[in-house]
DNA sequence: AGTTGTTGACTGACCAGTCAATCTATTCGG
DNA sequence: CCGAATAGATTGACTGGTCAGTCAACAACT
């Protein structure tokens, strides 16, 4: 429930160049917030575009335009209109596969492990719905084409997932007969619905009812895989064995 | 649990027909298996390019020949390309919302009313995968073009599966500190991302794995929402309530 | 004098949608 | 019962527009 990091847009980071400029090494001299940074506004611009009218509406010429810069120009950072939505991809879903596995090494109870998780996401959507939409919109759910492309990093994510719930499993906390591959697709799934829901303005989208989500997911999910008696006789959940 | 409706797929039933023929009244002479009716052909062909390739990749040449009919049939009977898709997700989604229905005006207990929702699902899964994976890929999840089309009735199957849990909760079965439309949503974004888990081959998908998720989603997602003790101290679930 | 950044007009491919022609079935006058 | 007439079904070559990607030139910086 604490602040939770969440991720700065602005910095370059990583992303896979591509094919073309041989990049002799050295970024920009100095890294300060000066640097116009064409590349940056470019990719900018294109989740913009991206959120805007989708991936296959846009036209490249769309991107430069909304960018500032000369249509040539995306060419020569990018190798293709592809290249443009692989890096938006890449970039942010490695943060999100480095926090999965920062807070998974963690010896944290699974409740707050999830609610990490849970949180790191909708505080993504909360600090850049449009990147967001466009991640998942177009890749996450595109299985024709870039959901393809990036199915293995997509899958690792869902197995890091699926390792902690087992994890639970194995210390008592999550009950054993719901398998956990099939236990970390429900609670990506239920995340990933929400973040539908205020992409297409079906759910109220206030700065509180994301927070609130928050803990609906938690607890939504939590609840049902948790040992909450039931079958045993004894009222203990696992709310005692903490 | 029961066997449950699964829809048919070859017979035309409505579908909502394009602009140009007028049709003077009677369809073909006899509605038996033997009219080769192209219309329909077209549509299933669809279904079968459309997965493989994805709306946006595929030519309307390629639906074409794999219906084994000329090009320009498909605008015979289709006002556009769009309209087949539309077609294909209006006729699976209105059999869907009256299931919906249907089970809401039943007088059931919620786990068999949203049991029997996520029965008819899977099952529509188990029984043409290709048309599922249409459906949520290119219509369901499709922030921009198609989805915006539909959201209309997209909503409907939220809001109506959003009234059973109201009145769960009305009466006493699920907890009300989770609103309605989130839980809704939740249950709903579980069953697609199996559904996609199965799409994509992230989880394993024989006849055996589609039926016991059927249990798994009524288990986790319930056992979230129903009131089983945690704050009060007594053990009696909804399970003693029934 | 070279290297990298930037420009935007241009091209080549691709494809949705059109249409005139042909085919098939049904109707109807004689 | 037959052949003409009409209407729908079916065909596929063609068109018009769109757009991703190229490239030759120019600018800025070193």
């Amino acid at each position: 429930m604490s602040a939770s990091r969440a991720p700065a847009g602005g910095a370059s980071a990583g992303g896979a160049r591509a094919a073309g400029a041989s990049g002799s090494g050295a970024g920009p001299p100095a890294g300060g917030p000066r640097a116009p940074d064409k590349r940056r506004l470019i990719l900018d611009a294109a989740v913009r575009v991206f959120a805007r009218q989708g991936f296959h509406a846009c036209r490249v010429s769309d991107i430069a335009d909304e960018a500032g810069v000369a249509y040539g120009l995306v060419y020569h950072y990018f190798a293709s209109k592809d290249e443009v939505l692989d890096t938006l991809f890449i970039e942010r879903w490695e943060v999100m596969l480095q926090l999965i596995r920062d807070v998974d090494s963690e010896p944290l109870p699974v409740r707050e492990k999830l609610g990490a998780i849970a949180a790191f996401i909708i505080d993504s959507y909360s600090h850049d719905p449009d990147l967001m939409k466009v991640i998942i919109v177009e890749v996450t759910r595109a299985a024709n084409s870039f959901g393809d492309t990036h199915i293995g990093t997509i899958r690792e994510a869902y197995e890091l997932i699926g390792a902690i719930v087992e994890k639970a499993q194995a210390d008592g906390y999550f009950k054993p007969e719901i398998e956990a591959r099939f236990a970390a697709m429900a609670f990506y799934g239920v995340i990933e619905q929400l973040l539908t829901g205020w992409i297409f303005d079906l759910l109220p989208q206030g700065e509180e009812e994301l927070q609130r989500a928050k803990w609906v997911v938690i607890e939504t999910v939590c609840g049902g895989l948790e040992t909450n008696a039931v079958s045993d006789g004894t009222t203990a959940g696992n709310r005692l064995l903490r």
